[in-house]
Parts: C-alpha cells; structure tokens; sequence
DNA sequence: GTGTTGTAGTTAACAGCGTTACGGGAACGA
DNA sequence: TCGTTCCCGTAACGCTGTTAACTACAACAC
C-alpha cells in the first residue's frame, strides 16, 4: 500500500503505523487509536470478503500488524468486535439518511416510501453487515445489544414517528396494536425482502427495487378487491 | 437408552446396532441404513441444541457411535448433511400442511390466512432448521438447493397457484408483475416475521401471530386511508 | 474352499478457528 | 531510580471441517 513500509509485516518494527498497521509498539495512551486502527480493519476485511467467516480474528490482527491475543486487549470478545463495526454502519444510516428524509419530507407517506428504499438499499450495500446485526444467533450477540438496543440502533424509532404523524394527520389507519404495529408490519416485510436477497443473492425473484414498491403499494391500498 | 447394549460407545462391538448407533460394522448394502441414522442424529442434535453449531461432524458422529471421517462415505460435506436434514422438515410441511390447506379450503383469501400461520408456526418450531434453509450464506448451500430448487422446497409454488385462483375469481387484485409478484410480497412479510424471531427471540415486540394477523389484514386492506 | 473385490469403517493428521495463561518490555509517575 | 501500568508477544488448549492412508470384513466368482 504505502511506499515507506510493508504494511502488516509479521516481524516489521520499522517506527510508524501503516496506513493499516500499528507498526511500533503504542504509546501508552494510544490504546484507543490501535482499538480504532481494529475496528476499521474488521471493517474493511468484512465489506472486502462479503463473509463473517473470513474475518477471523488472525486475519484482523494480521491486517493491523498485531497478534490474534492482543486483539482481545481491546475487545472482549469476536462477537463485540463485529457488533461495533456494524453498529457504526447503522448508526450512520439512521443519523445521515433516515434522519434526515423524516426531516426534510413533509408527506409521511412519501417519507415511508423513501426510507424504505433507502433500508432496503442500505442493508443489500453492505450485506455482512445487516446480516449480523438482524440475522445472527442470539447467543453471538453481545448483551448490550440485546432487546431494545437493536431496535433503536435499527432506525425503528425514527420509522415509528413518523408513522404516528401519518396517523394523527389521517394518512394512515389505525391499526390495533397502533403506530408500533404498523411499523412492525411495513418492517418485517422489508426486512424479509433484504433478508432473502442478503442470504440468497442468487435466489431468483423480482429486483428488490420492484418489490419494495409492490410491498408499499400493497400495505397503503392493499390487495384485496 | 436400550438395555441391549450401550449405545453409541467407542469400542462397542457388540453386535446389532442401537437405539440411535449403528454398533456393529454394517452389511454391504447397509451403507443406506447408515445415512439415514445420521440424517436422523443430526436432525435430532439441531433440534436439541437449536444451534447449528452444536451438531459438528464429531458430535454426529458419536451420537451414532461412528467417527467423524466416516459421516463422508456418506455425505459430501457438513452442508450436505444440514441441507439434507433441513430439506425433509420442508417437504413435510410443504406435503402435509400447506398442500392439504389448498385443498381443503374453498376461499383463496381465507385459504392464505391460514397457510400464513401455518407458514410462521412452522417456521418458529425448529428455528434452526428455518435459519439454515433461508437465511445461511448462499457459499454454504449445496449446489442442488440453490435458485428454483430452493424455492420449491419452501412451498412456494403452492402459494402462487392460491393466488393465482384468487386473482382469476376475482378475489385478489392483479398488480404488476402478476401473481408471482404477489407471492413475493406476502411471502416477504412472513418472512420477515420468521426471520426476526428466529434470530432474536427475545427481542421485544409483537406476537408473531397478532403480527401475521396485521401483516395479512394491511396487505389485503391497506393501510392508508 | 479359495481368492478377489468392493464397501464400511478406522487411525492419524493438517490447517484453521476462538480463546486463555503467562511473560517481557516500554512508557510513565514518584 | 524504582515501581506501576499499559501494550503486546509466545505458547498452548481444545475445538472445528476435512483428507489421506490403511484395515477389517461381507459378498461374490471360481
């Protein structure tokens, strides 16, 4: 990668970090950097392979320049190490799409519309990702993920408001089980359509863009005649 | 289990096979008897375990009293063996549940409400089944059950001849796409449902039936006003 | 009865995994 | 200068899926 060392080299003591690497051994204070030196290695190797499986936590410490125990000086455990990296990803996505299409769309069914195409895009983007966030076993998840912090960290919230105000301004039913039960029921068939395609991206079908409008247009109007 | 012999131990050669074991070395043409006292072990340890990870090679293995290189005379690979495994749970349910449903039941509209819990309570039975035939990495799947293969396991020719009959008598509305596509989008939904609590069952939020319930109403209604 | 053949099984081993125990050295405060 | 603290490496454990090489034995042909 960069000229002046060979990144991760096994025995390189050559001073700085590399562009991936940690190089020399850290100063005292400067666990975090190596902490977030990791994460973006784990990151990269994740959206690089599209497998969980090649992301090993040799691989990862390879790729930073360390060794596999060191990885768990900073991390307690695999699971928390590709937790965070895919926390940061839907962090973002709620705070830098979904957020603001609840903000700057007047029309909360159009916003609907909008963020559903925008999940669906976002989660076949980088597919690892949403795949251990909402497809992976419980036990694998960290406790600080569990329950409600996977919700929130998944935009629902934010879907759920605007939901309630599609439903105050008239636009929508109300459903029993009220606005959390509509979002429940748009959700899970979003989530079903990205799930299939995340873990059969060969399966055949319709493209997941016609599908989500056919979704849509099938939850507003409904099917039957 | 059996007063016979004990089963499954090491170095038993004791003469007939067991409860689960196969116990003395098989006949030449007993390979089959074989297989499928491992097909039946390693359904049996997912269905305990309910983690695909518990039923290892060795695990199979020693429930049979066989080792592990062995389960390869009969089966071409770990995935092989799940896939297999997984596949008659499908077709069960395909032949014993779903089927008789469209034949039983006149009205297409009620005759989908009913496969849709059926569908989700199949589904939330023996997850892990569930997880490994929808929801594992495509890399995993053995060749012969990806694309349509895939899907006819799972039923879903069944549902689009339901719709089908609907759309013709008037019952459903035809949308683009046709009624392929209107399979999809319900099947997505319950997928969706499926998928979630099978990954995160504790995670807070409606029953699967109340939401298969609202899922099925707002795609047949519509929510919007 | 005596090979021969093919099947079903074994043992040993490889490469990789997540993870832990332990030790050493550099950087800091005193 | 001493002692503490933090960062990291070496070695190793027990597990995984999988392969190679070999053995035991039932079934067949002669």
């Amino acid at each position: 990668m960069t000229a002046a060392t060979s990144p991760a080299s096994p025995d390189a003591r050559t001073g700085h970090p590399t562009e991936a690497g940690v190089g020399a051994r850290s100063r005292r204070g400067d666990g975090d950097r190596t902490r977030q030196t990791i994460l973006d290695a784990a990151d990269r190797l994740l959206m690089e392979s599209a497998s969980e499986d090649a992301v090993s936590i040799r691989a990862v410490a390879d790729a930073v320049g360390l060794t596999a125990p060191t990885i768990y000086r900073h991390f307690t455990d695999k699971s928390h190490l590709l937790f965070e990296v895919c926390a940061v990803h839907f962090d973002r996505f709620d705070r830098e799409v979904i957020a603001p299409v609840a903000e700057r769309v007047e029309d909360p069914i159009e916003a609907l519309r909008e963020m559903a195409h925008a999940y669906v895009r976002f989660g076949l983007e980088d597919p690892e990702h949403y795949r251990i966030m909402f497809m992976g076993h419980a036990d694998h998840t960290p406790e600080q993920y569990d329950d409600h912090q996977i919700l929130s960290t998944g935009c629902f919230g934010t879907v759920v408001a605007v939901v309630e105000r599609a439903v105050e301004t008239g636009r929508l039913r109300r459903i029993d089980g009220g606005p959390l039960m509509t979002a429940y029921v748009l959700w899970s068939a979003l989530h079903g359509i990205v799930a299939t395609k995340v873990a059969k991206p060969n399966m055949p079908g319709p493209a997941p863009t016609a599908l989500v409008e056919a979704v849509i247009d099938a939850n507003l109007h409904g099917l039957a005649l």
